[in-house]
DNA sequence: ATGAAAGCGCTAACAC
DNA sequence: GTGTTAGCGCTTTCAT
């Protein structure tokens, strides 16, 4: 015995110690009653719990996951994504000053990510630790997630390649949404979707279904090659009906917010020559943003522009016009990620080692008001 | 030194031992790096991350967590809350069949509540373990997250109280949204929302701003004391204005479901006796479960049957007529956790201990469609 | 500025 | 079925 407190004493939280000394066993029989309570007399096991009870036990998980080498807990690292106009507006809805967008509106990216994980990660019995990057950490986010989960996902652009390149060394870890970025020198597992399917098939939509031709595309100045592959569609649609497009985008935003939509489509409409027939947006923050300034100045969508995103976040389903875009599956993109490291992990317990994976989500059109397929 | 590997061994994880042995440091140092930097002289500190990094070592998040008695995770508990009616139709929208109730539709209570606690967390260096209910594993659900957070808050009816009773002499624990359950013994602080308030004024608006009065109000059959509050709300608000209501909901169901909603209102319809001119239902969902059957059955709202709901989910304002409702703060409420669950981790360590802290967030009145105040 | 050593609370052989 | 005994990988005095 290692140590041995007065029979009353309250002050620190209890342990193993403390319930086997007051229930008369080892520590080793405490701790089977957790683990495995059939190894133990139904007798001892009720005297021990009794006693954990009343002495307000609760396993510590870090000496467990300590012990045993696993936590039962994943992760999921993403980047702090909020635009702050949607979050302006949120507020405003929240503060009860108007309906316009509410506060649930704004459900992005990584909130459908991050239901999609959870629930896979509760049906295998896992937990779930999310974290978003916060700049200027002396420790880089990753690694404290990493050192808290059996395995984990990052939403590409979080964290420097390379660093999770050591990690995966060392554990699990599923690259989210991103690129297939380094050549080979790669253990990641990686899912995404198919970006350039669905910007191919939103564009070819508008050109053949609604016999649009003069187009402009509306990108990201960063490096992000999600992004790149959206424009890529939309380059190979224009080609293939034969419609002359530049190597670039007609425009790059700094953040693809609604404020840079906003201001895109005012530069946009702005540029000398006839106006464009339909603005596509990389994404459908961005659309949004545009929405407004068509409106403030006396354009009409889908009649006068046709104007389309990219995501399929709900809000745009509650502007007007409802907003054309292609949605993708993000949901369902936690929960493959979840399978994946799940997988992994029992790859690792029994010694096998498979290739990395890397799996491709389909996306689909969603054709709504905001191109001309429904009513405005 | 405890333990040595040869130079080369890759097998493991590698750890603070490896790392100081490769640097020429004693585990000190090299656990001084990550935790104190600066006591650190920088051409020491250099080495040791370089042999870090190439060595690939991640800080293990238990062995920190339990030579430091602290995670730096804040957690959260919630109970199974999926609508097996919203889960399905949100599976079909994700597989593309419909626009209908869209995926993202669906964000839950839950769900605003875990963004508003990511958020408030992540300012102040926390990250977020989220784990919901799932029956019968031998350990509960609390008492996992419990064991790896520095304290964490609890939906109501997740976790019997007296077991949170428990483990909040172990750590800081709020209560969400539920009740100030039991009477004294009573440790845990506790956020809830005016729900009284809220069906009140809601009820009153009816009543006064619409002129009807043959109102029913649908509960839920299990108790639940924010829906007992509601339920109190709409029979002061009916007392005040001289409508005589009896001391129980004109009808209590087993699942606050949309198909429960359905069904509670098919029954009021086909009861006896008058029409009822508003039905007031205790959530969104049973709501717009209601709208469902008056389309059906040829009843047009508000015009025939105003309809009402309670929590202000993101579906609210996506059905037709979009519905009127109380917006329930629950991100807010998710922020308020985290800030009170802080403030008392910082209470603790200094040794200060407070009181119980209570307190009741305010809500509003959404008026949309489906009472009457904007067109159908 | 750095090292030595004692735990943190639990699990997992291995004995009995 | 139950007890003994090593660690698990880190933080943290206390020396130096």
């Amino acid at each position: 015995m290692r140590r041995t407190r007065g029979p009353h004493s309250v002050s620190t939280t209890p342990t193993v110690y403390d319930v086997a000394e007051r229930s008369g066993v080892s520590i080793a029989t405490v701790s089977r009653v957790y683990r495995n309570p059939d190894s133990v007399r139904a007798q001892t096991r009720e005297r021990v719990l009794a006693v954990a009870r009343d002495l307000g036990y609760v396993p510590s998980g870090n000496a467990r996951g300590l012990a045993s080498r696993s936590t039962g807990v994943l992760g999921l690292c993403f980047p702090d994504y909020s635009d702050p106009d949607a979050e302006s507006e949120a507020e405003a809805g929240a503060g009860g000053h108007g309906d316009e967008a509410d506060d649930e509106a704004a459900m992005l990216y990584s909130d459908q990510i991050i239901r999609g994980m959870e629930r896979a990660a509760r049906r295998h019995g896992y937990a779930l630790l999310i974290a978003a990057s916060l700049k200027g950490g002396p420790e880089s986010l990753v690694a404290k997630v990493a050192g808290r989960v059996d395995g984990f996902a990052v939403l590409a652009r979080t964290v420097p390649t390379e660093e999770l390149e050591v990690i995966s060394r060392r554990q699990p870890v599923v690259m989210l949404a991103g690129p297939r970025e380094s050549n080979d020198l790669d253990h990641l597992d990686h899912i995404e979707v198919a970006n350039a399917d669905g910007q191919r098939e939103l564009t070819r939509h508008l050109i053949e279904d609604h016999g649009l031709r003069r187009l402009a595309y509306v990108g990201f100045a960063e490096e992000s090659p999600d992004v790149e592959a959206r424009f890529r569609g939309y380059v190979e649609a224009c080609r293939a009906a034969g419609i002359e497009v530049g190597a670039e985008p007609d425009l790059r935003v700094a953040m693809m917010t609604q404020a840079e939509g906003a201001r895109a489509a005012e530069a946009l409409l702005d540029r000398p020559g006839e106006r464009p027939e339909a603005l596509l947006f990389a994404n459908d923050q961005m659309a949004v943003g545009a929405l407004h300034t068509l409106d403030r100045r006396g354009l009409r969508v889908p009649q006068d522009v046709a104007v389309t995103g990219f995501d399929g976040i709900a809000l745009s389903r509650l502007v007007r016009p409802a907003l054309t875009t292609v949605r993708q599956p993000m949901r369902r993109m936690g929960e493959e990620a979840v399978e994946l490291l799940v997988r992994r992990l029992s790859d690792r317990a029994q010694g096998k080692t498979e290739d990395p994976v890397s799996m491709t989500l389909p996306v689909s059109v969603a054709r709504r008001a905001s191109c001309g397929c429904r009513a405005a």
